[in-house]
DNA sequence: TCTATAATGACAGCAGGTTGACATTAATTT
DNA sequence: AAATTAATGTCAACCTGCTGTCATTATAGA
């Protein structure tokens, strides 16, 4: 059989993505964990607060690589829990926009202020140059399979 | 507040694995359709492959990053369904070793048949060092959040 | 060796993600 | 403008992952 390093190094790539994915949605509930925020929950609420004017489902789901049945869910509670705020969307009659709301704010500048030294903790040992290079390749897979 | 491009690019690197996790799982599954596999199927396949001297239930989770209780379900069928096959451990005697049947072969080579194409074309215009300064950079990551 | 700790299997309850289907609204095409 | 196609909300069924718990087996320490 012919040898194909790039091939296995990608497939061991492949699993580092599924494992890490793992290890980083453990590591958002622990820091959320007294929030009462569950991974699905800070997720959409990090997609919603990068919004300034407003983000539909479909959208978040999109960004998140999710279902847009999996997002609607999820936030259909999160507006009930008072995390989430509808707004009428002038461009779709059925499609609101989801904001945070006033909790939902205050939520996520609590993980922020978990998150914020986390990240710069975890990242004092890896160049700058090494994350926008991973970052990069990120991306490029990302293309090859949305869609 | 304090710009701190590496905090927000390795946040973005976070999310992408996110994303890429959710796309490579539905690549899996379109690659393994025809096969009657399910993502948590090939993933558990996959790793028990790779073992030539049996692995135990536990040990799968840690190589996937799960909980052992999600990875002993899902293998507990898969024995059932001829997938899997189970020996005697002769370093303990409650936790089996899982090995391939012969079905679980012949599903694991139909895969191989698919991933491998699928692997090489995909990283055809991906030099190999980009690769693996990648999964250098996952694995110092797990290494980070793996206990 | 004996004891304390860790690892494992089994079971249950819960959260959330996927797919499929259908109706409604938007966007595109003709 | 009409017709077709795409996007969206909604509902349901199913799968699978997580946590917690308990009993059993291994391992490590005293």
């Amino acid at each position: 059989m012919v040898h194909s390093p790039k091939r296995m190094i990608f497939l061991d790539l492949v699993l580092s993505v599924f494992k890490l994915n793992g290890l980083l949605v453990a590591e958002g509930d622990a820091m959320t964990a007294n929030l009462g925020l569950s991974s699905a929950r800070w997720k959409v609420i990090g997609v919603v607060a990068l919004s300034t004017t407003g983000i539909t489902v479909p959208s978040v789901a999109r960004v998140l690589g999710q279902s847009r049945q999996a997002v609607q869910r999820i936030s259909d509670v999160m507006v009930k829990d008072g995390l989430l705020s509808l707004s009428p969307n002038p461009k779709h009659k059925k499609s609101m926009l989801l904001f945070l709301s006033e909790q939902g704010k205050q939520a996520y500048n609590l993980l922020r202020e978990e998150q914020d030294p986390w990240a710069i903790h975890n990242t004092e040992d890896i160049p700058l140059e090494d994350l926008e290079s991973s970052l990069r390749l990120m991306r490029k897979l990302i293309q090859k399979f949305d869609k």
